[in-house]
DNA sequence: TTGTAAGCGTTATCAC
DNA sequence: GTGATAACGCTTACAA
């Protein structure tokens, strides 16, 4: 049943040599005769050893493991993400543990706990909606774990951090929608407490005032789902003078935007545009295909890991570091051509 | 800098009793005092102390650590799979650790390696489409690393596996198109050496026989993105006796279809109906919206999570299980009505 | 009720 | 070149 793991020590018994010789044969120490480092090598395949990663850890203080934490799973944007992670972190030797806080403050505050009792050597975090309160975060520096921020980043806590160009892709995005003839621009947005909300309204607020467009609240909604605007959008198109395009704060916003003003029998984008924030293949299933922000989460993810690792490594990118990644405009069909 | 980790013993020196004692006190050790128990808690907390997991599983020879390779992480189906990990591991005190696979044989045998030598408690694994040797996964085993197959499970191994009903789900798919009138149905699949491929296939096939339709080999077609769909399609539609509906081995490849078929200036689902296989958001922005075939990967990978950490714990479901996750038909607006 | 000591698997330090 | 020993932080017989 249980076979015991090979050691070290098994080795040394089989060869009739000291632990300790082993150890330095295992990792080609100079001071090793070619010989003994040859038959160790030659020993430990044939009995299938595997060095123990938790033993060697607890020995050197070091831990391969660099957490992530991200609000949603199943989401484009954040998928992306780990996916950067991953890659980099398997590059540099280092294995990614997955945790979601379910935006909620509560679960949030366990994974941090857990991961200081992990002793993991770096956590990526984004924010969850919920959270004010940052001593968690805190508590994981005072731990002596490094600690970089990515997307919905701390503002309180000093650390590295990777954002998404928020600011210049709703600007740009909204920019495009004034080119191609849009006047009156509505903007479906999350709770403003939300960095990255904050961010793209000033970037909708000064696309508009760029081009001397009136700035008019009742044009903007907290609105971020799908459902929910299936359900605002019907009654914003029967406002007296209703918006001639709409910029959303998320493709799944987006989508259900579409599916209203179709509902309304008004066409897209002849009658009315629409642009969304997020990118990947939501924007290619509707049609017309939607015109959108890319945010490379891809190289969000990567730069956030890379930034992490480094940090491990004790390669000092001066005291800290800020690091923003483009967003891309992707013009297509629920938007007019100029 | 280096702030040293609080350790039971500083807890020990601070109360001027062992280590031992302030070890059972951690633990509310029947044994021992309330007084002590307070007195040692209370310690702790003050001192911020974190117990050190890397100690506790190298003296217990325990991990509290599962490992689930996915072959993509962008990816609608996967990554429900690894929330539904997520979520009963963090319930269970356990931590998931996340491989991408990327489809390569290569890689897989890597990461099982590195799995080995980080002596985690399981691994859940779905193979890479290049896979076709299995000796890694039963190196898995024969270290005592519990392990359990998901979704492209591998039948060499003799473990438990988690499988959505292909079958069933393609047969209740075909036969929907079939009740709603169509009589020539094209299939669009993978590379038909995986098993689901097989599996989905065998129900396309039965749900025709079933209903006494002729098996026509020019209607079925490799073919499983939507680039390759956006392609193909055109073609297809110009045989001189089209099919009247479409039946797709993932929703990607049915938002291709959909588009070729709008492109060619027919209606769907008037002229021509879409089925599609994974379900989620993709579905929903589809115009109309695509009926398909929800597979639950949350459900798969709850329920993938549950059994593995039952073997871990020794709980036994008798000596190995199979489990198969139903799916459900979402009837949308790309078939008829009946 | 508490303390002592051994050991989990590894490596660094100091001998020889 | 190689070996003995201690230590990483923790738990658990066994002893007191």
């Amino acid at each position: 049943m249980a076979k015991k793991q090979v050691t070290i020590v098994d080795i040394a018994k089989e060869l009739n040599i000291s632990p300790s010789t082993v150890s330095r044969a295992l990792k080609n120490h100079p001071d090793i005769s070619k010989k003994t480092v040859k038959l160790v090598q030659e020993c430990a395949k044939r009995l299938n050893y595997q060095p123990n990663i938790m033993a060697l850890n607890l020995r050197l203080g070091k831990n391969n493991t660099i957490a992530v934490i991200v609000p949603e799973i199943v989401h484009y944007f954040f998928s992306s993400i780990v996916k950067g992670v991953e890659e980099v972190a398997f590059d540099e030797g280092f294995n990614v543990m997955l945790f979601r806080s379910k935006e909620s403050y509560e679960r949030e505050l366990k994974i941090t706990n857990s991961l200081i009792n992990a002793r993991v050597a770096g956590v990526l975090a984004s924010l969850s909606k919920e959270t004010d309160k940052y001593e968690h975060f805190q508590k994981i520096l005072d731990n002596n774990i490094q600690l970089v921020f990515y997307d919905r980043i701390c503002i309180g806590i000093i650390t590295d951090r990777v954002v998404v160009d928020d600011y210049a892709g709703a600007m740009t995005a909204v920019e495009h929608l004034i080119h191609t003839g849009c006047k009156r621009i509505a903007f479906y947005c999350s709770p403003t407490h939300l960095e990255i909300s904050k961010n793209r309204r000033n970037g909708y607020l000064d696309a508009l005032r760029k081009h001397k467009l009136p700035v008019e609240k009742e044009l903007m909604f907290v609105c971020d789902t799908r459902e929910q605007a299936m359900e605002l959008t019907p009654k914003v198109l029967a406002m007296d003078n209703p918006p001639d395009a709409f910029f959303a704060i998320n493709d799944h916003t987006a989508t259900g935007i579409l599916y209203a003003i179709k509902q309304a029998g008004l066409r897209v984008p002849e009658d009315i545009s629409i642009c969304g924030f997020s990118g990947g293949d939501l924007a290619l299933a509707c049609d017309p295909m939607l015109t959108t922000v890319e945010q490379h989460g891809y190289e969000v993810g990567k730069t956030a890991a890379k930034l992490l690792i480094d940090k491990i490594k004790g390669v000092t990118h001066g005291q800290f570091t800020n690091r923003i990644v483009k967003t891309k405009l992707m013009v297509r069909g629920t938007t007019r051509k100029v």
